[in-house]
DNA sequence: GTTTAGCACTCGTGGTTTTGAAGTGCTAAA
DNA sequence: TTTAGCACTTCAAAACCACGAGTGCTAAAC
């Protein structure tokens, strides 16, 4: 077998490699006749058409039916990829732009909104989405600094009551006793100010508190601007957008096409929920029925979400997106409910007493 | 407005609801015949016929075309929302289920792989997969406790070289220097052991050691036990999904939901790839073709994945899941590179020399 | 012996037509 | 005010048809 597989003629593997590559291009069965205009193929219609009747005898092509043209088979795909294909090169651009993507690590999605918004998804058989908004004024309470190895800190920090944790790389070895003071200086200087009321000159004088160690001043602060930044950078999850598939609304490619282009471009959806959901004053299950909808897409789609507060400040918004045809009984508990759950395990004593939820 | 909305008669009330009930139920439009069944209706389907026009021309109902029965306009659905549909009531089993997940934090997903993934799914335009397998046998390294406020701690555990944080609730109040005191005895007692071989005598020694804290204990080693349990549990994540939606081949809604049924019960492919990601003795781009795949659905389904490696462990895998007709090219040359990305952004120096990943 | 042109054959696709069922509105009777 | 009956409308599914694409085969050409 692994013998035959070679031995097909040089021509053979024209054809094949072609065909292939033709219907990887555009997913349709390639006909003889649309190979002559191969470049490397320059014989007739009716000898390529001899060579991939053989070709499918041999078990690399099959037509779907007698008048399609061919298409590969699995064997043929295997044969493709083992023997038929060159090596892809990436650009060095492209290369790079991989590496720096990979470098700067993303930030974890709270875990409580997480677990509800799998939880809403799982419960109401319908997409759900988290929301974290933007929000302008975040500071940083506490800093704690751990040695992981000789070259790396973990860098600790808790802002309002989250804890984020980050790696810092140093370029040079790092002491024992560094992490330590490097803390306590933290805590010292940079607590309760906001990213953007970090000064040169408070650097310096961090650089000058730390004395041999104050190359660690600059990499670790840039380390919290940027968990600050994607802290209050606001976020959009979804979760179960397959969930769209058991509705027939949503049988119609084009609609369901539109609905996942809205899923994709979260910024948008972002922005104007933000706004929503840190400028409602009362603690009520919101409902979006159609046209209602602030984005134009979601006609024939109903939202509806609610905020999440903790001690009385608005912190995210957990939702369900779905056609207008929605079991709105069950979705709107189901919120209120969740909503309800993530404030208390996040430690708000209001967390089950507020206006009610529903009516 | 508002007047009008409540003026309508007990029976429209009714026959409006149900209505919009069955639509929710079926999906399909209603007609006057079919509300004849309901119980809370007695007249017959000419009095439904003409209260139905009398909905429609308030703007409560439409007619997709005029021999379809009536579907509820968004009017009707607000209405429905706002004054006919009564609170659903959770039973207390339900609310119980509710609370205890969301209680259960959920380890975050390795941010590195998350990055890669998001990106292996834009680059290649395909559903992007990222696998951590199970790990039978993994130890915490070190511990840190802080205090974060009266009534909580945060435990943090180096497992592996990776930063794990959980919240421990006490009931009651923690001194400022039991963190200090339980973190030394953590450190002493229960590093590089797995959950499994942690004893009670273990427990009641550091109890014992603990002194007047010892109340501590037994909650943070739970904590420790379910970190370690959903830490080594093994993970599977899907990104990208909606980009099957590009292919002409899961155009079939049949076998579109096929594929994401497959998705949503991630279990067993976790179980068949974790064997197979671990168990892969040489170092390249795994390319397993329609029926050759190990899970039945996959039929016309092509699943290209390679093992991320640290230091020469098997931490973990990234692939790409798509139609047969793939760009192979692209998707191996994108998947070597991005599994090598991550082995170097791991620290891993071997990372980019290792045999080579195609061919 | 290999390649090519020609031709009859097959089969799926796209468009049109037909039929049937469902549901309505209206009218007249109860 | 409600109900039965009937004519009308409209969509969906089935049936039908013609076309085009692509093949396999045969016989002639190289």
């Amino acid at each position: 077998m692994e013998d035959r597989k070679k031995d097909l003629s040089e021509r053979k593997k024209i054809i094949l490699k072609a065909i292939i590559d033709a219907h990887i291009e555009n997913g349709e069965p390639v006909g003889s006749k649309f190979l002559t205009g191969h470049k490397q193929i320059s014989c007739s219609s009716a000898t390529i058409r001899n060579e991939m009747a053989e070709l499918e005898e041999m078990g690399f092509l099959e037509q779907p039916h007698t008048s399609a043209g061919r298409i590969p088979s699995e064997a043929g795909y295997r044969f493709y990829v083992d023997w038929l294909i060159d090596r892809y090169n990436f650009t060095q651009g492209e290369i790079d732009e991989l590496r720096r993507t990979l470098n700067q690590k993303q930030s974890e999605l709270d875990a409580v909104m997480q677990t509800a918004v799998t939880l809403a998804a799982k419960l109401t058989n319908y997409t759900a989405l988290a929301i974290k908004p933007r929000q302008p004024r975040i500071t940083v309470g506490r800093y704690e600094l751990l040695r992981l190895d000789e070259m790396t800190l973990v860098l600790i920090m808790v802002i309002g009551g989250i804890v984020k944790t980050k790696y810092v790389h140093s370029n040079r070895p790092i002491p024992n006793e560094a992490a330590a003071c490097l803390s306590a200086v933290l805590n010292k200087y940079v607590t309760g100010i906001t990213a953007s009321e970090i000064t040169l000159p408070m650097m310096m004088e961090m650089e000058r508190v730390m004395g041999e160690y104050e190359y660690l001043v600059s990499p670790v602060i840039k380390a919290v601007c940027e968990t600050i930044s994607v802290f209050d950078g606001g976020d959009l999850r979804f979760e179960g957008i397959n969930r769209l598939l058991s509705y027939p609304e949503f049988y119609d490619m084009d609609r369901l096409r539109d609905m996942l282009a809205l899923f994709e471009k979260k910024d948008d959806l972002l922005e104007v929920l933000s706004e929503e959901t840190t400028h409602t004053p009362d603690d009520r299950v919101q409902v979006y029925i159609g046209r209602e909808n602030i984005v134009k897409v979601m006609d024939n789609s109903t939202l509806i979400f609610k905020a999440v507060r903790d001690h009385g400040k608005t912190v995210g918004a957990i939702g369900i997106i779905g056609p207008t045809r929605m079991n709105y009984r069950r979705v709107i508990a189901t919120i209120d409910h969740l909503t309800r759950g993530v404030s208390e395990v996040l430690g708000d004593p209001n967390g089950n007493d507020g206006a009610d939820g529903n009516e």
